[in-house]
Parts: structure tokens; sequence; C-alpha cells
DNA sequence: AAAAGAGGTTAATCTAGATTACTATTTATT
DNA sequence: AATAAATAGTAATCTAGATTAACCTCTTTT
């Protein structure tokens, strides 16, 4: 069992005593997704919150049409879950499926209050993660709003070069909130200008 | 100098001693804007987190040629900061401007560290508070791509039913992404089908 | 090696919403 | 009461991006 990626994250932002380690260690799992599962389903309630050891997932909400959104990818380092789910223990809006073989570590619900308790901590741990998760979805608010397509490609891109190699590009253009067709247009012309 | 709102707001998830009470209340300060006036302007640091009390602001980013993009609008009993720029301490991204004449009760970044050291409760409150927000950015995200303006305007409509009728219409408009002039189309559209 | 599937491209046509420009209203200000 | 600002409404025209419907790779499966 490897938790060395978590405990070392998680040591980038407060620091834990030996028994505290051992503590968290006993209360998450590890767990191996194949390419194509679902970690959560859109309708059943989300009870882990994932974080990504080796792999790559993406979030999505099927519409009324069946059209899929992407919201978010997930690679190595963050996390996965459907929050808004998981605090409330009510039916999930989102799917997370692996875009590849995945393994995660679990927080389950259950254990989240005694973990908690033990280790204060890990409120301030969360707390600046969903800080800088919160600062993330505003801007992407204001981007989607002030920016043209092409602009929002060139800026994905940028910020996550290395989600634009292991993703179809279909599922880019969804998370992009374009076509696919729209996004191979803007490709090439893209590679005219150069 | 009334304190009330915010601390039976904060204790509806967490429960305060007087001792903590009181701490908490010598490191805050109430304060007022007049209407129009800016709490925290696009490029200066925002080194407060503002709960309000009375009144109304909206969160607004300028783009390169001028134009306003509003990301949210705040009333009684919400939070009002370029989070972004608070936490990092870095030239905020975001105008906060008063819609009213408006009282805010102000955190300030120098005191928060005091705060969760002496009140550990109180990194659980953010961290609650946060996971909520962002559950609400997540979804606002989705809703953007997937629903037309129409159903945009309804759902804000519905949500924010007090907030419509304090905000001119070309503000509302800017919030949900359209111009005015498609909202007022939009409008009149649902007049004529009742 | 043929067929099927998954991913990507191109081009014609269509539409939600933007832009422009002008006309009411309503609210402050003198 | 008159004038100036703000706020709203309407209508014609325009465009970013959607839709539809081809075709073109590669892989994978049989």
């Amino acid at each position: 069992m490897n938790f060395a990626p978590l405990l070392s994250y998680i040591e980038n932002h407060i620091s834990l005593t030996e028994d505290e380690r051992l503590f968290l260690q006993s209360k998450i799992k590890l767990r191996s997704y194949l390419k194509g599962q679902f970690i959560v389903q859109q309708g059943d309630v989300c009870n882990t919150t994932n974080f990504i050891v080796s792999g790559c997932t993406k979030m999505f909400h099927a519409d009324a049409e069946g059209m899929e959104h992407i919201v978010m990818f997930s690679e190595e380092n963050w996390w996965s879950s459907d929050l808004g789910s998981y605090i409330s223990q009510a039916p999930a809006d989102y799917n997370i499926q692996c875009t590849e073989p995945t393994k995660v570590i679990q927080f389950s619900y259950q254990n989240q209050e005694e973990l908690f308790e033990k280790i204060p901590k890990l409120e301030r741990f969360f707390r600046i993660i969903l800080e800088k998760a919160l600062v993330a979805s505003q801007k992407r608010i204001v981007r989607n709003f002030s920016l043209p397509a092409k602009e929002r490609y060139l800026y994905f891109k940028e910020q996550y070069p290395t989600i634009e190699q292991r993703i179809p590009q279909y599922m880019i253009a969804s998370y992009l909130g374009i076509t696919k067709e729209f996004l191979s247009k803007i490709k090439s012309q893209l590679i005219l200008k150069q």
C-alpha cells in the first residue's frame, strides 16, 4: 500500500506527527479502476473523496438530451469527487469516469468526522485546498464569458499541457464548451498561422 | 457594533464559547460603504474577507476591452471578497463594488492566522462554507454550457428572487453572460407566452 | 486481411445571441 | 418645471459557433 504521494501532498500544507500519519493511513483505502470504469455515477450518492495516485478521470454531467458536459479532468496529485453529493449525501449530478487505468486513495464519508476530530489540522488542509479550487472555478466562469473559444483553448493548453497529451480531442472540446468540429477548425487555423 | 448576524450565521455551523465569541469580536471590524464605493479594486491586493450585514455588492472583472463581467452578487448573510487575491496577497483580478449603501464585517488577512490558531473551529467553519461555494460554482459552469440564455435567466430568478428586485437589468444580463438587449428580448418573449 | 470502432477533419448550412442605432421611460439634479 | 443621467425596449443586421453529413485515418477484433 503506497500512501506516499498523498502524504507528501498533505505535508506540503500541514505537518503530521507519526501517530497522525498512522491514524490517517488506517482510515483511507487504495483502490484501482480500469479504463472506462465509473468512480461515481450520476444519480448515486458519492461517498468517497478520491485522491489520484496514477491515471486520469473526467467528471461530467449528462444533460436532459444525453449530451456530456465535462466539468474537469483530474490527474496525478489531484482530487476527484462529486463534492456536492459527498457533502450532502444526496444523489450525484455528475459522473466520474476513468479515462485510463487509475489508482486512487479514498476518503470515505463515514470516516470523515472521525478523521477531522482526531486530526483537526486536516480541516485546515482541506480549507486551503478548497480555497484554491474555488478561485480556479471562479476564474473559469469569467474566462468562459470573456474569451472566445480559440483563446480558451490556448489557455487550456498552457495550463494543462499534460492533460492534452492523454485525453482525446473530443473530450477537450466538451471541456471547452464547444463541438469537436469547431475545435478541429480552431486547430487548423492555428497551424496555418504559424 | 452589531456582530449578531455574523455570530448567528457562524453558529449555524459550529458552536463558540463566550470567550471565543469575544476574541472573534476583538479581531473583526464593522465598516460602511456608500453606493458605488469599491471594497476591492482590480490591481490592488484584497486584504479583507467581508461578511455582508446589509446592502449588496457586485463582483466583476473588467476585461482588456473594458467590458464588465459580473461573477457574483452578494447580499445580506453572504461573503464578498476576491478570494484569489486574499489568499495569495497578490493583485486582485476582480472589483467589488457596492450597488447600495452596504455594511460589512471585515476579517483582515493580518488577523486571520491568529484567529485560526485561537479558534481552530473556524477552520472547520470556513471549510464548510468553501465546500458549498465550490459546489455552486461548478454547477454554474455546467449550466452556462448546457442551458440556453432563457433557461439560465429563469434559473437565476428562481434561485435569487431577492437579487432581481434590487439590481438593474443590465447587470443581471452581465451576470448571465448576455447583452442587456438580449435579456430584454427574452423578457418580452416570456411575457407574450403567459 | 476484412470489418468494425474510435478518433479526427472538412465543408455547407443554420441559429442563438451580438452589435448597432434609435426610441422610450424613469430617476436625479438644478 | 426643465434638463440631464440612467435604465429599458425594439428592430435590422451580423457573426461565432452549432448542426449535419460527408470522408479519412488509425487501432483492434475476428
